[in-house]
DNA sequence: GAGCCGATATTCT
DNA sequence: GAATATCGGCTCC
Protein backbone atom coordinates (compact mmCIF):
# COMPACT_ATOMS: atom_id res chain seq x y z
CA UNK A 1 0.00 0.00 0.00
CA UNK A 2 3.06 2.25 1.01
CA UNK A 3 4.72 1.80 -2.55
CA UNK A 4 1.27 2.24 -4.06
CA UNK A 5 0.72 5.86 -2.84
CA UNK A 6 4.67 6.76 -3.38
CA UNK A 7 3.64 7.85 -7.34
CA UNK A 8 2.32 11.24 -8.31
CA UNK A 9 -1.14 11.71 -7.22
CA UNK A 10 -2.87 11.95 -10.66
CA UNK A 11 -1.47 8.14 -11.06
CA UNK A 12 -2.35 6.89 -7.66
CA UNK A 13 -6.27 8.77 -7.74
CA UNK A 14 -8.14 6.18 -9.38
CA UNK A 15 -6.29 3.31 -7.77
CA UNK A 16 -7.45 5.00 -4.58
CA UNK A 17 -11.16 4.63 -5.82
CA UNK A 18 -12.65 1.47 -4.04
CA UNK A 19 -10.43 1.51 -0.93
CA UNK A 20 -11.65 1.24 2.31
CA UNK A 21 -10.91 4.31 4.92
CA UNK A 22 -12.00 3.63 8.61
CA UNK A 23 -11.52 5.95 11.43
CA UNK A 24 -11.70 5.47 14.72
CA UNK A 25 -12.56 8.61 17.21
CA UNK A 26 -13.32 8.15 20.41
CA UNK A 27 -14.07 4.60 20.38
CA UNK A 28 -16.36 5.08 17.72
CA UNK A 29 -15.72 3.56 13.89
CA UNK A 30 -16.48 4.34 10.67
CA UNK A 31 -15.78 3.68 7.45
CA UNK A 32 -16.34 4.41 3.91
CA UNK A 33 -15.91 3.11 0.32
CA UNK A 34 -13.87 5.90 -1.29
CA UNK A 35 -16.18 7.06 -4.68
CA UNK A 36 -14.56 10.64 -5.62
CA UNK A 37 -10.77 12.42 -5.02
CA UNK A 38 -8.89 14.94 -7.18
CA UNK A 39 -5.13 15.08 -7.42
CA UNK A 40 -2.78 17.56 -6.32
CA UNK A 41 0.84 17.85 -7.45
CA UNK A 42 3.86 19.70 -6.24
CA UNK A 43 4.30 21.88 -9.13
CA UNK A 44 0.28 22.54 -9.77
CA UNK A 45 -0.62 26.40 -9.08
CA UNK A 46 -4.34 25.57 -7.71
CA UNK A 47 -2.13 23.41 -4.80
CA UNK A 48 -1.81 24.41 -1.26
CA UNK A 49 1.76 23.31 -1.72
CA UNK A 50 2.60 25.46 -4.95
CA UNK A 51 4.32 28.65 -2.80
CA UNK A 52 6.11 26.06 -0.99
CA UNK A 53 6.16 24.81 2.66
CA UNK A 54 3.59 26.82 5.23
CA UNK A 55 2.82 25.87 8.75
CA UNK A 56 -0.48 24.91 7.01
CA UNK A 57 0.70 22.59 4.31
CA UNK A 58 3.71 20.84 6.31
CA UNK A 59 1.95 17.17 5.94
CA UNK A 60 1.18 17.73 2.17
CA UNK A 61 5.31 17.43 2.48
CA UNK A 62 5.52 14.52 4.90
CA UNK A 63 6.02 10.80 3.24
CA UNK A 64 2.91 8.66 1.60
CA UNK A 65 -0.10 8.37 3.46
CA UNK A 66 0.64 11.09 5.49
CA UNK A 67 -2.90 12.74 6.23
CA UNK A 68 -3.15 16.64 5.27
CA UNK A 69 -6.28 18.37 7.14
CA UNK A 70 -7.00 21.86 6.65
CA UNK A 71 -9.72 24.09 7.28
CA UNK A 72 -11.74 25.05 3.88
CA UNK A 73 -13.58 28.43 3.81
CA UNK A 74 -13.62 28.83 7.58
CA UNK A 75 -15.78 26.42 8.27
CA UNK A 76 -15.16 22.55 7.13
CA UNK A 77 -12.43 20.37 7.23
CA UNK A 78 -11.29 18.34 4.24
CA UNK A 79 -8.64 15.61 4.21
CA UNK A 80 -6.21 14.62 2.01
CA UNK A 81 -3.69 11.78 2.01
CA UNK A 82 0.01 12.21 0.65
CA UNK A 83 1.59 10.62 -2.01
CA UNK A 84 5.31 10.65 -3.73
CA UNK A 85 8.29 10.59 -2.25
CA UNK A 86 8.92 12.36 1.21
CA UNK A 87 10.00 16.15 0.75
CA UNK A 88 7.73 16.07 -2.75
CA UNK A 89 4.22 17.99 -2.02
CA UNK A 90 1.45 15.84 -3.94
CA UNK A 91 -1.87 14.69 -2.47
CA UNK A 92 -5.22 13.69 -2.94
CA UNK A 93 -7.96 15.75 -2.24
CA UNK A 94 -10.68 12.82 -0.55
CA UNK A 95 -14.18 14.51 -2.00
CA UNK A 96 -16.39 11.61 -1.24
CA UNK A 97 -17.24 8.06 -0.06
CA UNK A 98 -20.09 5.56 0.61
CA UNK A 99 -20.72 4.69 4.39
CA UNK A 100 -20.40 0.88 4.63
CA UNK A 101 -19.28 0.91 8.43
CA UNK A 102 -20.70 3.00 11.65
CA UNK A 103 -23.63 4.61 10.16
CA UNK A 104 -25.46 5.76 13.13
CA UNK A 105 -22.75 7.27 14.17
CA UNK A 106 -22.48 9.02 11.10
CA UNK A 107 -25.85 10.28 11.59
CA UNK A 108 -25.28 11.31 14.42
CA UNK A 109 -22.25 13.75 13.66
CA UNK A 110 -23.77 14.61 10.80
CA UNK A 111 -26.82 15.98 12.24
CA UNK A 112 -29.49 14.30 9.10
CA UNK A 113 -29.79 10.95 7.92
CA UNK A 114 -29.04 11.35 4.21
CA UNK A 115 -26.19 13.35 1.94
CA UNK A 116 -23.75 11.45 5.19
CA UNK A 117 -20.69 11.80 3.20
CA UNK A 118 -20.99 13.11 -0.45
CA UNK A 119 -18.66 15.66 -0.19
CA UNK A 120 -15.68 16.75 1.39
CA UNK A 121 -16.43 18.95 4.06
CA UNK A 122 -19.10 16.13 4.47
CA UNK A 123 -17.14 13.27 4.55
CA UNK A 124 -14.95 14.51 7.31
CA UNK A 125 -17.79 15.37 9.40
CA UNK A 126 -19.30 12.14 8.95
CA UNK A 127 -15.88 10.32 9.91
CA UNK A 128 -15.18 12.62 12.82
CA UNK A 129 -11.50 13.92 11.10
CA UNK A 130 -10.66 17.61 12.64
CA UNK A 131 -7.39 19.56 12.64
CA UNK A 132 -6.02 17.19 15.18
CA UNK A 133 -5.85 14.45 12.73
CA UNK A 134 -3.40 16.28 10.44
CA UNK A 135 0.23 14.33 10.24
CA UNK A 136 -1.66 10.97 11.34
CA UNK A 137 -0.40 8.16 8.80
CA UNK A 138 -3.02 6.30 7.37
CA UNK A 139 -1.18 2.67 6.95
CA UNK A 140 -0.96 2.77 10.83
CA UNK A 141 -3.19 -0.18 11.73
CA UNK A 142 -3.43 0.78 14.86
CA UNK A 143 -3.94 4.74 13.97
CA UNK A 144 -7.06 6.68 13.95
CA UNK A 145 -7.34 6.66 10.69
CA UNK A 146 -6.80 3.83 8.23
CA UNK A 147 -6.87 3.23 4.50
CA UNK A 148 -6.91 -0.34 3.14
CA UNK A 149 -7.40 -1.85 -0.17
CA UNK A 150 -10.54 -2.50 -1.92
CA UNK A 151 -12.15 -3.49 -4.92
CA UNK A 152 -11.27 -1.87 -8.34
CA UNK A 153 -14.28 0.42 -9.24
CA UNK A 154 -14.88 1.42 -12.75
CA UNK A 155 -14.02 5.49 -13.17
CA UNK A 156 -14.11 9.18 -15.32
CA UNK A 157 -12.06 11.82 -14.96
CA UNK A 158 -13.30 15.36 -14.96
CA UNK A 159 -12.06 19.36 -14.34
CA UNK A 160 -11.18 20.03 -10.57
CA UNK A 161 -13.90 21.58 -8.51
CA UNK A 162 -13.75 24.87 -6.98
CA UNK A 163 -10.71 26.20 -8.28
CA UNK A 164 -9.55 29.27 -10.69
CA UNK A 165 -5.50 27.83 -11.50
CA UNK A 166 -4.80 24.85 -13.80
CA UNK A 167 -8.85 24.34 -14.40
CA UNK A 168 -7.49 21.97 -17.74
CA UNK A 169 -6.25 19.63 -15.70
CA UNK A 170 -9.10 16.67 -15.38
CA UNK A 171 -7.43 15.40 -12.02
CA UNK A 172 -11.05 14.71 -10.20
CA UNK A 173 -11.67 10.99 -10.49
CA UNK A 174 -15.10 10.13 -9.98
CA UNK A 175 -16.16 6.37 -9.70
CA UNK A 176 -19.20 5.71 -11.72
CA UNK A 177 -21.73 2.38 -11.55
CA UNK A 178 -22.71 0.35 -8.14
CA UNK A 179 -20.33 0.26 -5.12
CA UNK A 180 -21.19 -3.15 -3.71
CA UNK A 181 -20.87 -3.18 -0.09
CA UNK A 182 -22.82 -5.21 2.64
CA UNK A 183 -24.90 -3.27 5.03
CA UNK A 184 -27.59 -0.69 4.62
CA UNK A 185 -28.44 0.67 0.87
CA UNK A 186 -25.80 3.60 0.24
CA UNK A 187 -27.68 6.99 -0.51
CA UNK A 188 -27.46 8.39 -3.95
CA UNK A 189 -26.33 11.13 -5.07
C1' DG B 1 -33.73 20.08 -9.33
C1' DA B 2 -31.13 24.38 -10.18
C1' DG B 3 -29.40 28.66 -8.54
C1' DC B 4 -28.26 32.33 -5.22
C1' DC B 5 -26.25 33.61 -0.73
C1' DG B 6 -24.30 33.98 4.01
C1' DA B 7 -21.09 31.98 7.45
C1' DT B 8 -16.33 31.94 8.96
C1' DA B 9 -10.54 30.96 9.50
C1' DT B 10 -6.33 31.01 7.41
C1' DT B 11 -3.36 32.61 3.99
C1' DC B 12 -1.60 35.69 0.68
C1' DT B 13 -1.36 40.43 -1.56
C1' DG C 1 -8.57 43.62 2.18
C1' DA C 2 -9.53 39.70 -0.90
C1' DA C 3 -9.67 34.95 -2.00
C1' DT C 4 -10.64 30.23 -0.92
C1' DA C 5 -9.88 22.45 -2.73
C1' DT C 6 -17.68 24.20 0.98
C1' DC C 7 -22.24 23.48 2.96
C1' DG C 8 -27.02 24.15 3.97
C1' DG C 9 -31.03 26.71 3.57
C1' DC C 10 -33.65 29.36 0.96
C1' DT C 11 -36.10 30.65 -3.38
C1' DC C 12 -38.21 29.69 -7.78
C1' DC C 13 -39.40 26.94 -11.16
Amino acid sequence: MRSLLTRPAPEVGPAILGCVLSTTIDGETTAVVITEVEAYTSDDPASHSFRGRTTRNASMFGMPGTLYVYRSYGIHWCMNVTTSPEGEASALLLRAGTPIAGREVMVRRRGRGDHLADGPGKLTQALGVTGDLDGADVLDDHGPVRLEPGRALAWETTPRIGISRAVDEHWRFVATGEVSSPGPAPEGR
